[in-house]
DNA sequence: TGGATATTGTTTGTATACGAACAATAATAT
DNA sequence: ATATTATTGTTCGTATACAAACAATATCCA
């Protein structure tokens, strides 16, 4: 059996006694729809601003790969928020791109581990600046210190 | 009892400006990748809260559908952001369970007008509180001036 | 009025997401 | 050591997402 999934303790309408029905609920204020809406316009800027064509899990892989040098398949996914069948259709494209290779691990042979090919380094060299810049520009309505709070706050409920 | 888990190092490579194209730039702490993070674990709450086996999605177009009455399908799909290929696909799925149900509109042949179903409008009344219910859970981390400020923040930059 | 243009919904194809079931391998417990 | 359990990666199935191309219909405008 997988491990146990901690579930967080979840407190049922404290404030309760509201009329049943859709009385006081919209669907567009709700925190689940705001965070899609915002991820999707995030997704759209990155569509628009990535050369290559890579999404941005394929770069956020690429990236990651970079970062670590050499990954197994499973913790590149973790590292990335994935999971396993995820990351294994990610890193097959990316393979077949030539933008990473996998080889065994000699000390586990279930495990693949990837890491960057030449061409890789130089297309993730090439577009660290513009992610950077689509980073900046989905902040782009928010000040600094909104910025700052925003990702404080992600953070706290990601 | 599950084993302790492998490693966790978060401070790994914090400050890796030795490997190419990594200088600054981290993927974990980009907005992309947090809002990814924070809509992953809503779904997941959404996934464990929700009756009826509705997803985030068609419980969004069931409860539109509601508060509007009746709504052409492509008005839908913008009043709950999805794009009029996957807005087809969810208000399938729904009138396949019986719970909302199209009518050709008067006023212009191309359209499919789209309402709930008693059985839509029963589940509807039910799942409700538990929306409410997950949305809390989601922002639980938070205080409430944290929330509200969430709130603003994401809707300034959606 | 009639032709250009826009909108509505569909289909196809690609890419996440992720639960579930699986075989191979590793790690642990007795 | 053997049995149990956990982990690694794969495959299948379902559900978003969304670009692109399409037919039917509506609207606009010269």
């Amino acid at each position: 059996m997988p491990p146990v999934a901690k579930k967080r303790s979840r407190t049922a309408n404290a404030k309760s006694d509201e009329r049943p029905g859709t009385s006081r609920y919209a669907v567009e204020a709700q925190i689940g729809h705001l965070l899609r809406r915002a991820h999707q316009r995030h997704c759209a800027i990155f569509a628009e601003s990535m050369p290559d064509d890579l999404t941005p899990q394929q770069f956020a892989a690429l990236a990651m790969i970079g970062q670590l040098g050499t990954v197994s398949q499973n913790e590149l996914g973790r590292r990335t928020a994935m999971d396993p069948a995820t990351i294994q259709g990610v890193v097959k494209r990316l393979g077949g791109r030539k933008l990473v290779k996998s080889g065994p691990d000699t000390a586990d042979r279930r495990r693949h581990v990837w890491q960057l090919t030449a061409a890789g380094k130089r297309i993730l060299n090439r577009i660290v600046p513009a992610a950077a810049d689509i980073s900046a520009a989905t902040l782009e309505p928010l000040t600094a210190s909104e910025r700052r709070n925003l990702l404080k706050l992600l953070i706290k409920i990601g």
